[in-house]
DNA sequence: CTTGACTATAACGTAACGTAATACCTTATA
DNA sequence: TATAAGGTATTACGTTACGTTATAGTCAAG
């Protein structure tokens, strides 16, 4: 079922220009009929509902536009952070609403406030879950391009990009565990095979140890794992040492 | 206690220059010493508390600086004005909680959502206090999109209709008494206490006597209220008017 | 008395649309 | 089938609420 852009200005609730802005800036276009209307699909509005979240959340349209179109990223998971978002959003409310309670006390004569307390409800700087969702789709995470080997061709760097996501996200849940524990070293060889099948280049063990000890000492490699995980780092690095010596020989 | 523009920039959570652009527009004009440095007194931080409420709201500037200009404006019942306000923007984050939820369930498959079920928690359109607010700091223009109760669901539309027929039907039977009777205002406040336990909503006096003046603004309203008793919507307004003044304070 | 952080004004830039003008397309109704 | 009403497209300039330099004066600590 398709639908023409003021039916679906209406269901969201914005204007006909907003999603004619929307098509100019590449964020949202939908296919046209050969008069030229717009005709929204099912997926366009599975979209426009991503988009809308993240708007929600104050990202600028680029941002957004970045976001959603890189391969690598994940709706659920997007969502599940929205979620808590949302929630931390709604416990600031309650803190506002704490506030002008104090503040009509106040105005009243009954209490005093300090001034740090008359704004506490309007500082948004104090966000766990928005800090999360910067961190993780922020500006360089979503750039892999600190990470990338120059020599192989888009479409090589392009996997790589996903993969390299794909196993910093996985082993960032892996954490606590041990890095020589199973689970690691599962995910680590994973890793290793990928880079010597699929990348062109054969990394030795011992080349593949130096690349970990990079991601230590290379604070640009640092910062870009470390958003996926505190201290991922020096987990993948501890990790990939352990699986190079078992491995060796 | 007078303070440099940093430190109000830094308490508040807003940028220096956003101070320079409120001291522009004449939104807020602190006093400056004289090498030309603004510095900012209680009375402008108490003041700034405020725009950043009507902010909050999403009132442009220009708006705010006719509000808190306007002498009549008082601060005490904004203040109250506000917190219903947040109080309902609170629930509409619980919706859009709700909506996240499924929104999940709906990617893992498990549920189905209707296109309208995708946005319900983007729609900013029914918020009673906004409402009040528009009409008392803002326009005058009786905006009708308020009025729609499509936000409610199913189960409490239903409820409200019945509820609505019942009220409508037993007052056109009171409409030979005069709207401040006894029997008129005792069906009232069964009317707004309704409102109050099952809708979801809390509804100011000041709301309900607003609902009452719709009821007569609106024809969609008058109309089909009238098929209860001619003169009905009329009689509803001037009852619901007469039960809002009794009860404040 | 110098340096670094803070402040001022001025002026141009920008994001995300709003608004208006003009012209074509679609559909309900006479 | 004509015609009016309302939806749609493109183009283009306007607007709000600041951001971002650039240039220059001020203040407080070492």
């Amino acid at each position: 079922m398709v639908m023409k852009i003021k039916e679906v200005a209406d269901i969201v609730g914005i204007s006909v220009r907003t999603l004619h802005h929307y098509d100019e800036i590449g964020l949202l276009k939908p296919k046209t009929n050969n008069t030229g209307y717009r005709l929204y699909s099912e997926d366009d509005l599975e979209l426009l509902q991503q988009i809308m979240f993240f708007k929600e959340l104050g990202f600028p349209l680029k941002k957004i536009k970045e976001i959603i179109n890189n391969p690598s990223f994940d709706r659920k998971e997007a969502l599940e952070v929205h979620r808590n978002m949302l929630v931390e959003k709604r416990s600031r409310l309650d803190k506002m609403i704490e506030m002008i309670n104090k503040t009509i006390q106040h105005v009243n004569g009954e209490v005093n406030m300090t001034n740090k307390e008359k704004f506490e409800g309007f500082d948004f700087s104090y966000n766990p879950y928005e800090k999360e969702a910067r961190e993780r789709w922020g500006d360089k995470a979503v750039d892999n391009s600190n990470v990338k080997i120059d020599s192989l061709s888009d479409n090589q760097q392009k996997l790589l990009s996903n993969k390299m996501n794909e196993i910093y996200r996985n082993l960032a849940n892996l954490l606590e565990y041990a890095p020589e524990s199973d689970k690691t070293q599962k995910a680590i060889k994973e890793w290793y095979d990928f880079l010597n099948n699929e990348t062109g280049h054969h990394y030795s063990l011992e080349a593949f140890k130096g690349l970990g000890q990079i991601y230590v000492a290379d604070e640009r490699f640092t910062e870009n794992i470390d958003k996926f995980g505190e201290g991922l780092a020096v987990y993948m690095c501890n990790a990939m040492e352990v699986f190079a010596d078992r491995n060796k020989q």
